[in-house]
DNA sequence: CGTATTCTTGACTTATATCAATGTCGGTGG
DNA sequence: CCACCGACATTGATATAAGTCAAGAATACG
């Protein structure tokens, strides 16, 4: 499948790369269309590839030993993904399925260290990347620790409506199908649980549900649940 | 303060820099001893450093708007910290205290970038090294999403006690003042339970407790407890 | 249409937080 | 050197948020 050079370089991960390097880059790279549901690699397989979303969103999962699962991260266009090597490691700690169809690019890991090394600017911006998704998740085990799972939810809610949001005429609808149990799975509590929140949440007309919809109504309403106000 | 040249030499983080290279860095480095209770950097203040532990340990904090606390990691010798540069923040996200005398180098942070550029080698190091932290990151969140209190502590004082462990007679000892309220912060619970659950263990001989003080008494006992084993 | 997901809702249980009181250690200063 | 004080720890009683169990309804899809 032939690389879209121009959705390629509007990234913000290639903001400080010449057109020279950009190029050397793609040299290497293999696009791919994945289907709604496609896994693009899974748990424990060896890390053979790193990748780059252009469209379309994914879904990073872990299972524990115990068949629990939870969402790692959602990746969204733009986002690096998979780069275990620079964990050093020698396979993929997460699964990642397509949430919807997508598009994405690959690179083999053995070129990882060496693009590395050879572009520093590129190294600052993907280090900038992986901290960034550092901070996410001590965000993120700040508010388990912390706050209630009401709140939890509110604040998932609106990362969302923030990361992949479409303005609609009742609100702001995410846009990929997600269901109760994923935003369980992303706050660490049980669908059922996030069902009686949403139900409540539609009651008071802050967010409008459906089958693998949801599109946030109130921001500010919202806002202030997630905030912590009390009643 | 003099710095060691043989203590920095052997860290891995420096494994791959040449001599000339780490005699570089070390020309901008200034070493500093800071003594128990101690802050480095406090949360939101400008970040104009970025840090190594060379001993010592410094438990890294943050404070939420509602004036709770968590622990987000604990800084062992040899790792980097305070590098806010890296995830394109001006201001250090947390505070960073001293668990116990400790010695640390600082460098300016105008250098941060220019290190990273001008020596690739130390950039996929320290992508390393965050990428670890990250991972870390995950498993905690995976803890706390999937597991209940007990195996959160548990998991927490076995890695405590690998990190920062030191042989005794009676066990293995964590090599720092260490409060059942910072057990708390680091795993999402009170004080009390922590409390409750360190008793419990006394009880079945699994370790040994004290003011500040913890040892890991049974090793194999406390990962049966951590790896899920039911009654 | 029927079949399979996904979602809702109610009743019940339980882990863990909260509230409250008391105990103990270890350093400081009188 | 002893007494006292503040920080840390223990432990019981009670409250409650959220999980579990169970049943059914709605929606999409083949």
């Amino acid at each position: 499948m032939k690389i879209d050079r121009t959705v390629v370089r509007s990234l913000a991960l290639f903001d400080r790369t010449s057109d020279g390097d950009l190029d050397r880059l793609l040299a290497h790279a293999t696009a791919r269309r994945v289907a709604q549901g496609d896994v693009v690699f899974a748990q424990g397989e060896q890390a053979v590839c790193f990748y780059l979303l252009l469209h379309g969103r994914l879904k990073v999962m872990q299972v524990t030993e115990d068949g629990q699962q939870i969402i790692v991260r959602v990746v969204h266009p733009g986002d690096l993904f998979g780069f275990a090597k620079a964990l050093q490691r020698p396979d993929y700690p997460g699964t990642a399925r397509a949430a919807t169809d997508s598009v994405i690019i690959s690179w083999p890991t053995d070129l990882w260290n060496h693009f590395v090394e050879q572009n520093p600017r590129l190294a600052v911006s993907a280090m900038q990347t992986i901290g960034q998704r550092l901070e996410e998740a001590h965000t993120r085990i700040r508010e388990m620790s912390t706050q209630e799972v009401e709140r939890r939810v509110a604040h998932a809610v609106l990362r969302l409506s923030r990361q992949a949001g479409r303005q609609e005429e009742h609100g702001i609808r995410i846009d990929f199908p997600i269901t109760r149990q994923d935003i369980a799975e992303m706050t660490g509590t049980t669908l059922h649980t996030v069902s009686r929140i949403l139900s409540a949440w539609e009651e008071r007309g802050l967010v409008a549900g459906g089958r693998q919809k949801l599109t946030v109504v109130d921001v500010p309403g919202l806002r202030l649940l997630a905030e912590g106000a009390r009643d």
